[in-house]
DNA sequence: CTTGAATCTGACACCAGTGTCAGCTTCTAC
DNA sequence: GTAGAAGCTGACACTGGTGTCAGATTCAAG
């Protein structure tokens, strides 16, 4: 499929695909005058990059972990070394802490707009 | 205290503490030489300020948000407007999307690690 | 063949918080 | 009073994925 397609059905810009690829992140096929032509598992890629990218990884962990996942295009999936596990662990860690902050910060943003709903005036508790 | 101890005890760079101030989310009085003087109270401030920039508000959010927030230091804490309410219900659901791509994120990390752990060759499942 | 839509490359800008450096002033303790 | 640590302001850079524009080329349909 071409590039304006993809961008269409996985909701991420044609300027980023173009970007993926430069990074090593997707692969295209290219027609006699030079347009991408990608597979139909691109679709699933681009996904998956971009659920790497919301968790904070950068490209150059994404292209290292892409071909350690199990696929649905059934490429031969390389096992992680053990010095890309540790990555990964560390990266693990983090997202566990960024989910532990984004879950205080949203009872910080409930409290305050619960108080705001409760009749309660704001200087009498 | 000073803006060192604070930097300190707050884990947070002085450059980071002047930038704050600088966009209204702290407050620093002035000794007669110019040197940021700090209450006590800072500490935490400064402390919810982080959790809140970890969840991706951004500095006008935050100045909105800090006077409806019961703080240690007592202030009077203003109510939130019903604009702000929904301002901060739509953070409240970008955090919860965030949330749920981390958790998707390492799931995958997880897979990853777990298969370069197993004694199972890549290639044959 | 022609025409309009789609794609190509390359370059520049942005965001928003942070790092860092320079040059100067203030504070603290001897 | 003086030396060294700490603080001040202002400016510039960076990050890294993304938006956007320009100008040229290709594709697909008439």
């Amino acid at each position: 499929m071409r590039i304006g397609e993809l961008a269409q059905r996985t909701a991420v810009s044609e300027r980023s695909l173009r970007y993926y690829e430069k990074q090593g992140l997707l692969y295209a096929d290219r027609t006699p005058g030079g347009h991408r032509d990608y597979p139909d598992t691109a679709v699933d890629r681009v996904i998956r990059i971009q659920e790497l990218f919301a968790a904070g990884l950068c490209s150059a962990k994404i292209v290292q972990l892409l071909p350690c996942m199990r696929d649905k295009d059934g490429g031969p999936s390389e096992t992680a070394t053990p010095w890309l596990v540790q990555e990964l662990s560390v990266e693990r860690a983090r997202i566990d802490g960024m989910v532990e902050e984004l879950l205080r910060a949203r009872e910080v943003l409930d409290e305050v707009i619960s108080a705001a709903s409760s009749p309660h005036p704001p200087t009498t508790p």
